[in-house]
DNA sequence: GCCAACGTTGGC
DNA sequence: GCCAACGTTGGC
């Protein structure tokens, strides 16, 4: 089992609509980073979800029903998506603000690389974020 | 609205 | 292969 973190600006696709669909195709990645670690995702795999600009706080937990396959939105199969449906919703978001002032997750990728779109978490990283956010 | 970080492009 | 210019992302 692996734990990532994808952002979406909630204008673009929100949680709210995420949970309306039951399941989204995560397409649009154009970035070599986060598409190697889009084909790294495994069925089951938990996923934090990151509404980025507004908001700036993680809202929920997803998890991957789908491998990765070819991005119907793009015309280069090099490019992938993977499929998420929703797991749960945080009852108290987790602010960016959480966030960096937690001592345990100083080093995660989301204050490293901030443009980056999709990151794996470590198992620690994700257990205090959902502890934080069902709390 | 500004700026930092970082990826991409193109000239050399 | 280097680097300047430029575009995009995202926090403030």
């Amino acid at each position: 089992m692996n734990y990532w973190l994808v952002k979406s600006e909630p204008v673009k696709y929100s949680w709210e609509q995420f949970e309306k669909d039951g399941r989204t195709c995560w397409d649009g990645v154009r970035n070599f980073q986060a598409r190697n670690n889009l084909q790294g995702m495994r069925n089951g795999d938990l996923v934090l979800y990151y509404h980025s600009n507004e908001g700036k706080e993680v809202v929920g937990v997803a998890k991957v029903v789908r491998e990765a396959y070819p991005d119907p939105t793009a015309g280069d199969p090099a490019w992938v998506v993977v499929d998420l449906a929703p797991e749960s919703r945080f009852t108290r978001p987790v602010t960016l603000t959480q966030i960096k002032n937690h001592a345990t997750l100083q080093h995660i990728g989301l204050l490293r690389q901030s443009r980056l779109s999709v990151m794996p978490l470590r198992p620690e990283e994700f257990d205090v974020i959902v502890g934080l956010g069902m709390g």
